[in-house]
DNA sequence: ACATACGGGACGCCCCGTTTAT
DNA sequence: ATAAACGGGGCGTCCCGTATGT
């Protein structure tokens, strides 16, 4: 009588990769489009198979074909949307002026990074969603953004841009550097505000000299 | 969070508030509580009506009794739970010592929101769902939020303990402070990390002096 | 992400009986006779329940409150199939004449058993479902079985119709004795093959007399 | 058994026997291998052809290839499975001592009968499946079954072990004969109870000279 | 008024046997 | 002989509306 007792996993499914097949390929790939389609639109809970499937022009069947589940599916994507969001940081950041000094190098990444997320909105959201959904993965993204965030402070130190930290404090700065770029993407959302330069900018001051009045005789805001 | 668009209303149910029947108010309130802890354990979109009335020890069709649909259950939950999140914070705020300076008073209420947060640690993920499925709610919690560290800024300009600032730079200001807590919570999560102190007192050190090297001719970190 | 992590079960279900509501009972009845029917028709394991939901003329979700599962509802019917069928046997039993000896009224249950599997063919096949899919249920109704013709047989020895037999000797008796009547299911439903009573006669002269030549003039068991 | 009605004839397949292609029928047989496999361990009806392909290590394409459906597939084990069975039965009986009388022949046969289904207790059930979803090949079966046990009842008569019978009885006796046989095969499940000879005795007991009490010193038919 | 019992469908996911392309 | 794609159901869950007490 018990329908789903044994529910051994069934082999076949395409090697997951390289499969030498262009077709195949060609498949999994629309099928993972649609899913961020649907996604972008919707959220990733709100995807059902079937209207990805849709979407995709393919059957139901196919996704099972190429996917052992939903969720697999649903994983894979996050993944890529990670690995993506981390490319597109990676980019930023070595398309600044190695001239540059740490503040300039960081605002122009900040930027651009800011250009990118107007440019894809759902990102913030889908980033969002798979913290909820998938918190490993997105641990994982942020270890490793801190990680280059956590560099790149290093560098500012050793050209003598920023005071000198150790590395518990690196590791804290950045993560809260992180935090503050984390709440810019809502910001930047506010009809009417500053625009993004501004922000921006107020960023940076209050990184380069914090916020407390210079006390002494006379000024010396560092900028 | 709207699972089904309909939404036909429909026509007797309780006047939703001060109700003067002391049986439904207990069992209205019976019924939220065992949705937040549904909530707590499983988040907000996993939390179905059945297993709420089950844990609620109610019937299932009481739930529509009271609350107009699944939906709108939720949705009071969530603006309890904000609300709630928010008095947390006004109490930490008005706990501290008045005579401290900004930065002694913002580190007491770190400390707090901290202590809070460790104590009920579903509430980051909740706050996140709402986020997510609510966001007009979260945005307004943040907005009151901003509003709160506002007028702290202002107090600690006007007591000569920040710089000063126009009030387009403190709205970045408190949102950047903001975005910095919200990160805050991720850190303490890494097992083994630095202790909640030593991260805020690296928090307040970024936003007292900031990152960059004193340059002229003495050093003086500001702190 | 994971959609049916949980699973925890939910409370809300009739109490299974005795339910006050006359309407309740009723539909819970309606679905028991049309899942019988389409189980009699199709057999219990092509038996949708989608299938069952449209013969008896409720939504499929109503299936589903009354019984928590396809499963359930399925068990409960193979029980009262079996439950159908030993009452059927006990009537059998108790309509035959007191006066007569063993053999008579074997004679007569046999018969009357058999005229009630010819009004209903489907049960044969049912009951071997039953064995196939509930194997324990199966079980329970054949020691059911046994303990009553274990009883009869023993009425038997007690009446001196039937030679002595220890308690080991009559189980395993009554036993074949059962095996015998599944196979006589079976053999009428030959075309054209010898009548019920033909067949019962033969049956009954082996259980008398068994198979040996009657050696030498007189008796004389072979043995 | 049938899945679906529909059953399209396809054109190429391999002329099903005697393909001279060496390879062709290892696969073949490895295939069927593994449906044995699968159907011993879970029944025919949950083996499903994703299964007995990872099983066998082909490509779920290769079934069809060789089999034009899975129907087929399933029904030629079943037939292979009876097949055995028969030749089984066969084979202990040719072993017997044809020195020996009817019961003393069938006495060797059914103990080796029981043996060959203790070390393969999958039989039991399977035959049953069979019984439920190919009907007509059980009943193959057990004519053939039959018409053998009839044989051998013959034998006894002219032997003289036997009492005379006229064909029609020798039918139903020989069907009688089988029921028995069938339903010790699960009267030997019961745990602790009586060992194989014990029943077999027992049955033989009853074949040889029935249940009724010898009366005095002559026969005495009670009837 | 309050609470419950009952019934109704709409999806959701996944599995299955099969057919086209390679 | 395989890989890839297909579409049909299967079952379970869910939220809601209505009828029915109390």
């Amino acid at each position: 009588m018990p329908r789903n007792a044994s529910s051994r996993r069934l082999a076949a499914r395409p090697a997951a990769s390289a499969s030498g097949y262009a077709k195949s390929r060609e498949t999994r790939a629309r099928i993972l489009a649609a899913a961020r389609a649907e996604a972008s639109e919707s959220g990733f809970h709100k995807s059902s198979v079937a209207r990805i499937a849709a979407r995709a022009g393919v059957a139901i069947g196919s996704l099972n074909y190429h996917f052992a589940s939903r969720d697999e599916l649903i994983r894979e994507l996050m993944a890529d949307l990670m690995a993506d969001l981390m490319a597109r940081l990676h980019a930023a950041d070595a398309d600044t002026d190695p001239g540059a000094d740490y503040f300039a190098r960081e605002r122009a990444a900040l930027l651009a990074f800011l250009a990118h997320v107007r440019e894809h909105p759902e990102l913030v959201r889908l980033a969002d969603e798979i913290k909820l959904h998938a918190p490993e993965l997105y641990r994982q993204g942020v270890a490793r953004w801190v990680a280059r965030m956590s560099e790149r402070l290093r560098v500012g130190i050793a050209e003598g841009t920023l005071r000198a930290m150790d590395d518990d404090e690196i590791a804290v700065q950045a993560h809260i550097l992180l935090g503050a770029r984390h709440f810019i993407e809502q910001m930047i959302e506010r009809r009417g505000g500053p625009g993004d330069e501004a922000v921006v900018d107020a960023y940076l001051g209050l990184v380069r000299g914090g916020l407390a009045r210079v006390s002494g005789s006379r000024s010396g805001r560092t900028r």
